[in-house]
DNA sequence: ATCATCATGTAAGGGGTTACATGATTTA
DNA sequence: TAAATCATGTAACCCCTTACATGATGAT
């Protein structure tokens, strides 16, 4: 799975481990992220799979580095993956969790946890907004070209938005619902 | 983190191991899950540090079972935990992450990829709805009061329904993208 | 002086999935 | 007759996180 999250990031060019590592942040790293400690062994798997070569590039004032590129059993392994079924994931959500026993806690706090991550969620929203932003003005008519790597880079903010706009819409809802009934109707107030 | 998935399960009732693991499908599972054979172990660890106790119920034509219940540190322990702070979880999603190097393949063939996902959240999405309906009767009046166990059935539910939909428009606009300029560039914007 | 960045690795351990193991009863 | 349900466990393995390890340069 990582291996086919860094043969697209090879696809759209040439890198060193370090960079893939920095490219798994940003912005598909919001959906598929790992540790240089991964990345590093998982390079060399792919390497003695002969999906992907390197080249030392060495540095005057930094570090040499190996540089990756994709071969085409690589391209073609990309592809592969890309048709084959894809199963729903299972998510694993620990605020959801606490939410389903909740009703163990005070409503007050409760609601104020929520609301914290109501803002976190709005400000990765308003992050994934002005990214959207600043790549349809970088990207051009390449945007809407289902060939162009914007269209990828695009399809991943719209879910990043998508998603954040209904977590954060999620969390106010349930901070509402834990404080609407806080004083008005509480028989069981210990 | 799965011992307090358990031991919010608990909070409503005593259970048994395998109770407990159909419990993890239904409908907090869809955010917390586990197989048995990680909930065997894990009520083991729980009964060592005393957060439950089990009782061994005889049962004519069924196996035996082990019936677990929370002890007053099993509850002072979710609470703590409840109250605790929350990462903002970090995700992992293969299909996003295909999303990204789909301008690598056939725009025709993804889409109807993407097609099949949108029919497959818009079916979790009618059985959320469904089930939420049916709890709204069932709870009455206590499914506004955060101090009922179906206060986090509702948000548990509430949130599989936002999630669902948003993931289902996500699919169908990229489809659409997609197929829109599989002969012409054709702007489309959800 | 200390921290962040660039750059690449190894090792230990935890959490989770899949498979192995057993066995009765009910339903299709 | 085959399968699903109830019921509880163990073992192997994979993926991922955290920590260990090294070392230069540039910024605060």
């Amino acid at each position: 799975m990582l291996g086919y999250a860094l043969l697209g990031l090879l696809a759209r060019g040439d890198r060193s481990g370090y960079d893939l590592t920095q490219g798994l942040k940003d912005p598909v790293g919001y959906f598929w992220h790992a540790q240089h400690s991964q990345v590093y062994p998982e390079l060399a798997r792919l390497e003695g799979a002969g999906l992907v070569t390197h080249s030392v590039v060495e540095q005057a004032e930094r570090p040499d580095k190996k540089v990756y590129r994709q071969t085409d059993a690589g391209r073609a392994a990309l592809r592969a993956w890309l048709t084959a079924d894809t199963e729903v994931p299972r998510k694993r959500d620990e605020l959801v969790l606490k939410a389903y026993s909740m009703w163990q806690t005070e409503p007050a706090r409760a609601a104020d946890m929520l609301r914290a991550h109501a803002r976190a969620h709005a400000a990765h929203l308003a992050e994934f907004e002005r990214r959207l932003a600043e790549v349809t003005l970088r990207a051009g008519t390449e945007l809407h070209d289902p060939r162009s790597p914007w269209f990828g880079i695009q399809a991943v903010l719209r879910r990043g938005i998508g998603y954040e706009r209904e977590y954060r819409d999620w969390c106010e809802w349930l901070a509402g619902a834990l404080d609407g009934a806080g004083q008005a109707l509480s028989p069981t107030t210990p």
